[in-house]
DNA sequence: GCAAGGTC
């Protein structure tokens, strides 16, 4: 039997179907559907993996972070571990009764890789097992019969270069997250993590608010004035100088002008605007970062429509459509339905001839929609998406749009004037695609040397700004033109430096605590804090490649850099840890308390639970409540009322919870529950039952035994029954029926 | 409880 291996269950599916002469025979191997055909004796198997099926971690021993030295994971075994159970041992099954293998998984490193893992549990199993590799970019009839008539052989070198960066990033990532989070006491999942990505990513941000800092904005005027032709048509227009740094600049033209104005040249050209190029990931994320989609929410997007069929692979470092693609084909798919318009109009082209981006890789094709959806099948944030690409694609065969500028110039009194005005002529490839799109600034038609009348004159006063926080999709261009990520994953780098609470809002904005850790990096693990660190780890990586270092030596150099990295840290142990507890304070001051004006700091009780507290205590016993669960941001917005700031709270899987001014937000509560007793008697009605004094655990346990797990159900409970049921004496649920109605 | 990389 012959096994081929893709990447992905929906590879495996379509690679068999383009491959067979008959429909497939569809089979369940250990939980996981395979596809096969051929006779008994010439019969072809395809599976699908889910990305890589093992996770290399430490072993067992090495779990405990107060225990164990950081130090110590540095040169520490690494053990695999499967993370796809049912695949794994549908991969044992099959590969016994295999006698050849076929990796046709993606054509890229890592793809090499998860391909090496499959076959190393093919080998333990079946030793005979004989193996070779198919590449394809695209799976398109054409390519995967090219790629099957063509096998080669599997670059074990390529799979030893990303198992390098495995190794690495493990090592790095899981001997510095712990190191750091000892020296500031945040254990548990407050732990404060560092990783080759993220923490550069997260220096950039921390990098550009230190500049909004430091920044000093400095005044300036701006001298514009309103014109009125003779034709009565109005207009405005600006002075030469853009920038006056002197208020008596300013006041001394306006003095000087009068109130005409002269036409002293017009200039008109023509300016042409070049299509788009085909969507990357990074392309794709950028665009839909602009019409309002954070990074995350367009690619979990994506994935369910790719999921669906309505789209080609969401992943791709690719800008040039492969050529086994029938682009025309693909269009034609839209000449009903409703982009036929579109469709229809670029299909009289007689030549299609797309652009190209400047990346062109194997991995897999640009993003393109792959299937016409109908309006009703998608609710309105996945069409919004799918129309995204839809003209995208159109749009890259477009023509390039073209307009017509007008530069105008004004003499009033000896001061020069100006106003630019454009047109679109020929929308060309914005007819497709008219997301951003620049409005037209229109002049009236003006002759050189005609007359105008200065309507009224103004002087702005404004002032520079600092550089703007990054957005998402800028964020994730910056990270591509460093190489920080993938194309797969830079938009969870994001997601987690959100969820371990070192950014908050969008665009943009780094905690104390990310300023803490950033600069405790810098100062003395700096490698981890830059991009370098990837480029290195690339370089590193293309050298094992080509076969001209082996990936041992890589790795041993790596750890020798971190065991230096270690001995500079742990001599300064208390000066990190001193530095890093002092960021982590100012993230948990609130504001100035109103009764003493001591700082309000986020604390935690006796018991573990949080409340905000004055440091005054026990001279000042300010409190105010903080909700249980979830990580609470403080940000710098301030309550206008209270002078305190606003916090919002995480929950890892939930949306953050903007809460507010926490005075406020107790003070609503307060309101809420006084509502509350004048509509219930006076007394309020717990949510849960174990919110009700005397019910812990044990008892509610027995309470829910005897069907009573609401508190609506013990109010309308007979009490005799169910101290009959549960041997609570009745007494006492009388008691509880009577404080909650 | 640690990373980053695949994919769901």
């Amino acid at each position: 039997m012959h096994l081929i291996i893709a990447e992905k269950h929906i590879a495996a599916k379509r690679i068999a179907n383009i491959l067979s002469p008959k429909k497939l025979k569809k089979v369940r191997v250990s939980g996981v559907d395979t596809y096969e055909f051929g006779s008994e004796e010439d019969k072809k198997v395809f599976i699908g993996l889910s990305g890589h099926i093992v996770k290399l971690d430490f072993p067992k021993a090495y779990n405990n972070w107060q225990k164990v030295e950081s130090k110590d994971l540095i040169d520490a075994e690494i053990v695999t571990a499967s993370t796809q159970v049912k695949i794994v041992s549908a991969l044992k099954k099959l590969g016994k009764q295999a006698t050849k293998v076929t990796i046709a998984t993606d054509y890229d490193r890592e793809g090499e890789l998860i391909g090496v893992e499959a076959l190393d549990i093919l080998k333990n199993v079946n030793s005979e097992i004989e193996f070779d590799r198919v590449h394809y970019s695209a799976i398109t009839p054409k390519e995967i019969e090219q790629a099957f008539g063509n096998p080669t052989k599997i670059d074990f070198n390529l799979a030893d270069a990303g198992h390098s960066r495995q190794v690495i990033d493990l090592v790095w990532g899981a001997s510095l997250t712990r190191f750091i989070s000892l020296a500031a006491g945040r254990l548990g999942n407050m732990f404060l993590s560092v990783g080759r990505v993220q923490s550069p990513t997260l220096a950039l941000i921390v990098e550009r608010e230190k500049e909004r800092d430091v920044f000093i904005p400095k005044p300036y005027w701006e001298l514009s004035a309103n014109l009125r032709t003779g034709k009565g048509e109005e207009f405005k227009v600006e002075h030469k100088t853009k920038r006056f740094w002197k208020k008596e600049e300013v006041d001394e033209i306006l003095k000087k002008i009068g109130d005409t104005a002269t036409v002293s040249s017009v200039n008109t050209s023509t300016k042409t605007d070049k299509p788009p190029t085909p969507f990357n990931t990074t392309e794709f994320i950028s665009a839909a970062s602009s019409i309002g989609f954070t990074a995350a929410n367009a690619m979990r997007i994506a994935e369910s429509l790719y999921m669906n069929g309505f789209i080609s692979y969401p992943r791709t470092d690719n800008t040039v459509y492969p050529e086994s693609i029938d682009l025309r084909a693909q269009i034609e798919v839209f000449s009903k339905g409703p982009f036929k318009e579109y469709a229809k109009k670029l299909l009289q082209k007689k030549e299609l001839k797309p652009t190209r981006g400047k990346k062109e890789t194997t991995d897999h094709p640009p993003i393109y929609p792959a299937s016409l959806a109908k309006k009703s099948e998608l609710n309105e944030q996945e069409w919004k998406v799918y129309e995204l690409v839809v003209r995208r694609f159109f749009a890259t065969f477009a023509e390039p749009a073209q307009w017509q500028t007008i530069r105008a110039r004004f003499d009033i009194d000896s001061e020069e004037f100006k106003a630019n005005g454009a047109r679109l002529i020929v929308p060309g490839w914005r007819w497709y695609y008219h997301y951003n799109a620049p409005e037209d600034r229109l002049l009236p038609e003006l002759k050189e040397g005609e007359k105008l009348e200065v309507l009224d004159k103004i002087i702005e006063d404004k002032e520079t700004k600092p550089p703007g926080r990054y957005g998402q999709g800028r964020l994730i261009r910056i990270m591509e033109e460093l190489g920080l990520g993938t194309k797969a994953t830079r938009h969870e780098i994001i997601s987690k430096l959100y969820s371990r609470a070192y950014i908050h809002g969008n665009p943009l904005q780094p905690t104390k605590t990310a300023y803490a850790v950033v600069e405790a990096l810098e100062k003395f693990a700096p490698t981890i804090s830059k991009h370098d660190m990837t480029s290195k780890l690339e370089a590193d990586m293309d050298r094992i490649a080509e076969g001209q270092i082996p990936e041992d030596e890589v790795l041993n150099e790596s750890r020798e850099m971190l065991f230096s990295i270690f001995e500079e840290l742990e001599e300064n142990k208390d000066n990190v840890s001193e530095a890093l507890r002092a960021g982590l304070r100012e993230d948990k001051i609130i504001g100035n308390c109103p009764n003493c004006g001591s700082n309000l700091m986020v604390m935690r009780s006796r018991k573990g639970s949080r409340f905000i507290g004055c440091e005054g205590y026990p001279d000042c016993n300010f409190a105010l409540p903080l909700p249980r669960g979830g990580k609470i941001i403080v940000t710098d917005k301030t309550c206008e009322d209270h002078d305190l700031y606003h916090v919002t709270i995480i929950n890892s899987g939930k949306r953050p919870w903007k809460l507010g001014c926490p005075h406020c937000n107790f003070e609503e509560w307060q309101k809420a529950q006084e509502e509350e007793k004048k509509n219930n008697n006076g007394k309020i009605k717990p949510k849960k039952i174990t919110d009700i004094s005397g019910i812990g655990k044990v008892t509610a346990g027995k309470l829910e035994d005897a069907g009573v797990s609401e508190v609506d159900d013990l109010i309308e409970v007979d009490a005799f029954e169910l101290a009959k049921t549960t041997n609570i004496p009745v007494k006492k649920i009388r008691n509880w029926q009577d404080a909650i109605a």
